[in-house]
RNA sequence: GGGCGCGUAGCUCAAAGGUAGAGCAGUGGCCUUUUAAGCCAUUGGUUGCAGGUUCGAGUCCUGCCGCGCUCACCA
């Protein structure tokens, strides 16, 4: 939609041509920036008490206007500029008096001095305009009381702020921390993989065939190669290749995309980590993941105690393990075991009162056992092993158990962080598991996937024993930021578009 | 997709079917070493959109759009 200027807009726009009209460039080419906000300060500071004069010139965005005073914000935070006309001049003092105004871009060069109230301030020389907001942000009333902020305006409408996050950004101080966090995350879990020998790679996000996980895709279309395309679901069958390939630790820190609901931990495309170690399985997987989460928590929050949503939560290694079977026997007083199969189970369940659709196979009923009745209580962090064969397409049999296999899913603060097995190095077995799952769904079910014949030709050249595992970035960061939502921890959560 | 709730000025919020309001921001002044600066005056609205009920609708009803919560879906 075009854009209509609203009232304060047009009063804006009629300023920045009063600036034109002076000769002042309203959006210049240079800036000369000396000193970030925090420098200019610690500067001061460093020379204050030898009485060294600090000239700085300082950049920033004004946030609020006192008198001849106003508040500067820049990326390392604030200082506070002096206008008076006996130091800029009439006509500066009058262009920063009518038309500059909060939300402005401005530079201002002037000794550093301390007002008598104490503040730490830039007594103007010169001020110049380095970019008119013709849109006003959300004004900030904001004081410290105690060496606290407190605020007493807000930028609070969820809608708003997802809409528009980069006026979220700019005014609400919090978030632009979490994304810094998310970033610290991010690096903590490169360092922790880096420093065991992994090798991080990039695989292709077009896939001519998805596969890896139990999802809808996302299709496109290569127009020169007259060839359908899907977006990835999973990095999972083409990590496993380059076991073959002979890397023997391979990492990959990407976007997946899945064409299923949103909800307050699903988003269409959402951040994933996968890892696979040859000579390795499930159990080494899970020392893996305890280690990773204890890394990540003392490099983002320096302690491996951490609060999410209420709950006290020790990342600590080692971490409870417990079989799935158990897990739903303490949950809900049913021992799958007992009920072999699909219609035993479902009507087990029915009779304890809990919903079983009556489609689903063994492994899906006990899946959503677990989901509804087991991982919200999962507050500590918690691996649950050994999961049915028929959910479990790409993890090898347990030894002596044909209907588990070796596999496990990690929960802490009742969310699922991620997923692991022993992979199937058999392409015999994995070819057959292949087929069995097809077999599970309905020819034309958007969910039977297809074969990926290229994954089976690789496994047909020996893929060495090994260990894999997914982790959601996504939720990671909800939990070291206590955020209930992923929206919060992505920078542009998808939105339906605005009729 | 289902259920429940919400949508009023740039921002945050009022208005019990009876004149659409406040604070901040903005505008015009005053003041000019202030700290949520202050004082005086003042502008600003298709109440998400479209219908309906009513003498009268921000408020009640229907549909649509968007958001939130929730359920379903999501090996």
């Amino acid at each position: 939609m075009p854009w209509e200027p609203n009232k304060l807009e047009r009063e804006r726009l009629e300023k920045l041509e009063r600036l034109r009209q002076r000769g002042i460039d309203p959006y210049p080419n240079r800036t000369e920036r000396t000193h970030s906000a925090a420098q200019a300060v610690a500067d001061f500071l460093a020379a204050e008490a030898e009485n060294i004069p600090v000239e700085v010139t300082v950049c920033g965005r004004i946030r609020a206007k006192r008198g001849p005073f106003a508040d500067i914000y820049d990326g390392s935070g604030k200082i506070q500029i002096y206008i008076h006309k006996n130091n800029v001049g009439q006509d500066t003092f009058k262009t920063f008096q009518k038309d500059i105004d909060l939300g402005d871009f401005v530079q201002v060069r002037g000794e550093v001095f301390r007002t008598k109230t104490g503040e730490i301030t830039v007594r103007a020389t010169e001020l110049k305009v380095l970019a008119k907001a013709l849109s006003p942000l959300p004004v900030i009333k904001e004081k410290v009381v105690d060496g606290k902020v407190v605020r007493y305006t807000d930028f609070s409408d969820v809608e708003e702020r997802y809409r528009q996050r980069y006026v979220d950004l700019a005014v609400n101080p919090d978030v632009r921390e979490r994304f810094r966090t998310r970033a610290r995350i991010i690096r903590a879990t490169r360092d922790f993989l880096d420093s065991l020998g992994f090798l991080e790679v990039e695989t292709p996000i077009l896939h001519p065939v998805y596969g890896g996980a139990a999802a809808r895709p996302f299709v496109t279309h290569h127009n020169q190669l007259h060839q359908d395309l899907y977006l990835r679901i999973s990095f999972e069958l083409y990590l496993k290749r380059l076991l073959v390939g002979m890397y023997d630790a391979v990492y990959e820190i990407g976007r997946d995309f899945r064409n299923e609901g949103v909800s307050f931990k699903h988003n269409p495309e959402f951040t994933q980590l996968e890892f696979y170690l040859a000579y390795s399985d499930y159990h080494g997987m899970m020392e893996l993941v305890e280690k990773l989460f204890e890394h990540v928590a003392r490099e983002v929050t320096g302690s491996t105690t951490i609060t999410y949503q209420g709950h006290e939560i020790d990342l600590s290694p080692p971490w409870r393990r417990i079989t799935l079977r158990q897990a739903i026997r303490e949950h809900t007083g049913i021992d799958y075991a007992e009920h072999p199969d699909a219609d035993s189970l479902r009507e087990a369940m029915r009779k304890a009162g809990y919903e079983a659709r009556p489609d689903d196979s063994w492994g899906k009923l006990i899946d959503h056992l677990l989901g509804s009745q087991v991982e919200p209580h999962l507050i500590q962090p918690t691996f649950v092993l050994d999961y049915p064969r028929d959910i479990s397409p790409l993890a090898k049999m347990k030894p002596g158990d044909p209907t588990h296999v070796e596999r496990f899913e990690f929960f802490i603060g009742g969310m699922e962080m991620g997923n692991a097995f022993t992979e199937i190095n058999d392409p015999l077995d994995q070819e057959e598991r292949f087929l069995e799952m097809g077999r599970l769904y309905k020819p034309d079910s958007e969910e039977a996937h297809p074969v990926d014949e290229d994954f089976l030709r690789a496994l047909r050249y020996g893929m060495p024993p090994a260990g894999g595992c997914g982790v959601g970035i996504d939720r990671m960061t909800m939990l070291f930021t206590d955020q209930s939502t992923i929206r919060e921890v992505l920078l542009f959560p998808h939105l339906r578009e605005r009729g």
